[in-house]
Parts: structure tokens; sequence; C-alpha cells
DNA sequence: TGTACATCAGTGAACGCGCGTTCACTGATGTAC
DNA sequence: TGTACATCAGTGAACGCGCGTTCACTGATGTAC
């Protein structure tokens, strides 16, 4: 059959979405293409109409997840008031909510010891992601110079995608809560003065 | 053929040694057994005389890196002058040693994302292998209570550990030793002082 | 002391399943005439 | 206006490979007699 103009379009953007929340959620090499499709009522021949192969796949869908995530951050930092933008960065970043959600959290705390071993082509983009990310969220953190509050953001973020890890990798819920308290207070003193 | 005396037992701890440093490198489900067995110039058919399943053997290999890198660290410790132990441990696992060497290093760092989706088996053993070394190593950190030098020690070694992972996601080796530096210095600062 | 048998770590073929990728095909709609 | 053909998103069978697990077998040595 014959489809709409921007049917295409969607389903491309269908595909993208679904395996994003799944790679997030499940790691490794993700979403096996046969199960992505059926979840969209589609069989997997089809998939090859829109990606040249399962790792362009996965590197669209991670970058997507780093635009979900900035976004879900950004709108955390929107109900600050002035000054204490970080603060709420930090709450929601270590929030159980974040915590009990990594299909829809950060790429970097789902998959943080797997992007070493990916694939050079998907390496990179990650890297480019996260540098983007980093020098956006820099000018937040204290520092005299942009290569001093460079250098905070990164021990924040990849502090707070560990404690992350850590406690979701707990079994324990009140483990997985002390964990990210203690993280929160710590990095909340640390950075937000 | 028959085999000496301590002949199987000590197969077995080769198959366990090896399966310890390919699950740390490779991550994932570990290594095929057939690849692991060869490398020991071993068959895949003996496998199960040694153990019940893969899974077991997991298990085991990932405790076999614990007791390892924690050797590792305590052996950094004394080399200490009085005081200075947390130092030398900070300064060893942000190491570019540590960092290049996933196989050889902590499970933690090697495997921080993919704990948490591991079999339910699998995620307790490694939950009780990191409460007792997170116990061991809290009497390094500051703090007025063991339960606040309890916290103090989740922050840093999932910090760390964080710290780590990222470092290791990171294709450029200047990058990785500048996010390895500013780990280390701000750790050593916060905990150190 | 010599012979028959038991033991058991290790072997390698086979099974069954998951999964990425390919490919000939379908069929509704748009287009050319 | 009606008819023949082209288009192309989606279909589903098939291929090839990797891999965990099973199982009947091997053969050197220890043990019973």
């Amino acid at each position: 059959m014959r489809y709409s103009a921007g049917h295409k379009k969607e389903t491309r953007e269908r595909i993208v979405k679904a395996a994003s929340r799944q790679i997030r959620g499940q790691g490794g090499k993700g979403p096996a293409i046969g199960d992505l499709m059926k979840n969209l009522d589609l069989t997997h021949g089809g998939f090859y109409k829109h990606f040249r192969s399962k790792e362009q796949l996965l590197i669209e869908a991670i970058v997507k997840g780093f635009d979900e995530t900035e976004a879900w951050l950004v709108e955390a930092m929107s109900k600050a008031e002035p000054g204490g933008e970080l603060k709420l960065i930090i709450e929601r970043y270590l929030s159980l909510q974040h915590c009990a959600n990594p299909a829809g959290g950060c790429p970097v705390a789902a998959l943080a010891s797997e992007i070493a071993r990916y694939p050079r082509a998907m390496r990179l983009e990650v890297d480019r992601e996260i540098r983007k990310r980093i020098k956006r969220m820099a000018g937040l953190l204290p520092g005299a110079t942009s290569e001093e509050r460079e250098r905070n953001c990164l021990v924040l973020f990849s502090g707070m995608a560990g404690a992350l890890s850590l406690a979701r990798a707990t079994p324990d819920p009140e483990s997985r809560k002390k964990i990210l308290e203690a993280a929160r207070d710590f990095y909340t003193r640390a950075f937000c003065g």
C-alpha cells in the first residue's frame, strides 16, 4: 500500500524513539530488531528500509537519549530562583525517579561501562554528545576560569553518573536511597557553595 | 587419562581467573565458553565438569575481580606514611594504569551500568562484595560517626568508578588524562583534607 | 605380581535457539497517456 | 475520464553465524582380587 507524505519519516522516528528507550533500558547490543519492530506493529524486514545497519540505529538512539535527558534537566532548571539552577539539576539527576527509570534517563549512567567497548563510530558520537553537554552545563559550576569550571563539571557529571549506576546496581531499595542521598548532599555542598 | 591429585582444582582456578579478566574486559555476558576454554587449551565440553552453568562461573569470576582489585589497592596502601593511605588509594584507582587495564581492575568500574541488569543471583553476590569492600575502606575516610564515614566512602567510591568509566569511554587520550586528573585532585582535596 | 575393572577429566559432535541481514514479493496509490 | 504502469513502505521466508548446553565416548591410571 502507498502511505501519506510524512509517513516514512514518522515511522523512522518511532523506531529511533523506541530503540532509544530500549538501549538505555537493556544496554548491551540493545533490542533485537525483530522485537523492536514487533513492538511497533511492524516486521523485522522493513527495518532496512530505514537504517543502513543496527549500529546506525543505535547511534541515533543514543543521541536521542542525550537530547531527552538534557531537555528534562533544563526543565528542572527553569523552575529555579537565580543561582539555584545547579542545585535543582543535581537533585533531579540523583532523584529516585531517575534511578528507577534508566530507559528514560541519562545515557551515560545507563551505559557507562559499555561505551568504552562500543565500535569506534559509536564511541566517537557518544564523545561528541558528552562534550557538548558538559560545555553547556559548565557555566553553572563554580570556578575562576572556564577551564576550572569545565573540570568541576567533569567531576560532578562523572560522579553523579557513578552514584546513579551504583544505586541501580544495588538490590535493596533502602540502600539505593542512601546512596542517592549521600551523593546529593555531598555534591550540593561541594558545588552549590 | 587420569590426572594428578590437585589437577581438577587447578584447572577450575585457571578457568575462573581467565573468565574474571575477560568479563571485566568485555563486559556483557562475558567470554563465550568455547573461546574461554580454547584459550586454556581445553575444549568447551569439559566446562560443565567444573561449573553448573555459565552464570555460576560469572559470579565466581566477578568475586575474584573484587579480590584482585582489593589486594592491588591494599598493596598501594602499604607504602603510605601514616595518614596518607587514602591518598595513595585514590591515586592508584584513578591512575592511567588502572584506566588502561579494565580487565585487571575494579569490577564496578568495568561493569558499572551492567550490574543492574544481571540476573538476581549475580546482583546479590555483587552487592555482598561491594558492601564488604566499602565497609573495610570506610575506616580511612573522614567523618565523625561510622555512619558518616560510610556515606563518604560510598560517594568517593561511586564517584571514582564513574570518573574511571567516563575516562575509558573517552576516545582521546589527552581528555582521558584530564578527567582522571580532575577527579584525583578533587577527591583528594575533599577527603584527604 | 599380574589382570580385570572402575574412575573421571577431558573430547567433540550435535541440538536448539536467538538474531542481523538479505531478498523476492505485495498491493494501494500516484502518474502518464 | 478511464486504463496501464511505476513506486515504494512494508512483509515474511531464508541464510548464516554465534553460543549455551547435552551426551556418548576416550583412555590413562588407580584399585580389587
